[in-house]
DNA sequence: AAAACTGTACCGTTCGTTCGGTATAATTGT
DNA sequence: ACAATTATACCGAACGAACGGTACAGTTTT
């Protein structure tokens, strides 16, 4: 097993109990690994694996979303006046990455329970304001004032963030599912569609 | 100091740190009490002051937010075609208990750490059915369809727990307020402006 | 006096962490 | 080529501290 597989195993545990609801004997238990040679591959501790589990998403968001979005190549077709596709690829991403809505984001847990410290914090924060900024960018290219844009981006944070919060309250990824749908045309609301 | 306050600080305990994240030692030193105290006001010890905070939560929904959208006196007024006045005293009522959007909100909290178990659970999928449910029956008074209103009411839900993450996020309750601010208008937008 | 409440000491368990050590693979010296 | 050394991966056992929880004798309130 390597060690980026044992870093998924993290993600999948801290995501789904959050930093204090996970223990070491479970993190064992899931990788396999006795609890000494954790402190091998992660002499930090719970919190470097933590650390690791973070940033796994964080490069997942650069490599998966931003990368996407900051593609040129599409941009000299019909993409600079209608940039839905590029929406449309990122919910798809998104929805990949979230488990059609099962799953939760780590982000969230962590910055809700407070259990990252300063650092981690900004990491997380980095990560917000860096996806808000990416759609954003691409609706000011597509002729959307910047202000707006940054709204646009904004909210869709908050749709996802939120859709994740209510399907897990409920049970149910419908709302999830129809955020995920309905973003991209949101997204693009008002422009030459 | 009375019970209710008691439940008031275990509140407060949980939904900054989480179920596994507040340990009694806090609670003892945050309220004052000893811990043979808690256990004579609480014999069910962690798990029953985490359901007293949740009773505190869903009986502020149900007498500061459900009783005002189920109002039916101002439903005789201009209200019944228009009803943004009720969104905007259920948005002020909520921008107070979110503290302007620097608390955080318990049911994400619970759910989102899965330290609930079925029960709690259950009670937090009825309140957020509650809620959206009683903006719908609002908007459908209003003439709105019923399947169209039953969306809104779930993305009213999204938008102020997502706007909740979004803002401890980015450390800023900026989102928070402005989704707080532009929600009544965007639940009745399309209507009787 | 009866009831409600609380301080102190304590219980068994589990927490995150560390120590000492083993087995195997890679590297080095000769 | 072969032996000596080092590095890597792993683990059982145990650590002190803190966990949630309990027993019980007081103290306060009524």
């Amino acid at each position: 097993m390597s060690k980026q597989a044992y870093v998924s195993t993290l993600l999948k545990l801290f995501r789904q109990f959050g930093y204090e609801g996970v223990t070491l004997s479970k993190i064992s238990q899931e990788t396999g690994l006795g609890k000494a040679s954790l402190y091998h591959h992660f002499p930090g501790g719970k919190a470097e694996m933590a650390e690791a589990a973070l940033t796994q998403v964080n490069q997942w968001l650069e490599t998966n979303i931003l990368q996407i979005l900051a593609d040129t190549a599409a941009l000299a077709e019909s993409c600079e006046t209608n940039p839905i596709a590029k929406f449309q690829s990122m919910c798809e991403e998104t929805n990949r990455f979230f488990n059609e809505g099962k799953n939760s984001c780590l982000w969230a847990v962590f910055v809700m329970e407070q259990s990252s410290d300063d650092l981690m914090h900004d990491r997380i924060r980095w990560a917000f304001s860096q996806w808000i900024a990416a759609i954003a960018k691409v609706l000011v290219a597509a002729g959307l004032d910047e202000t707006l844009a940054t709204q646009r981006g904004e909210d869709a944070m908050i749709a996802i963030q939120g859709a994740l919060v209510l399907s897990h309250g409920l049970k149910d990824v419908a709302p999830f599912q129809r955020v995920i749908q309905q973003l991209p045309q949101q997204l693009c609301q008002g422009m030459g569609d």
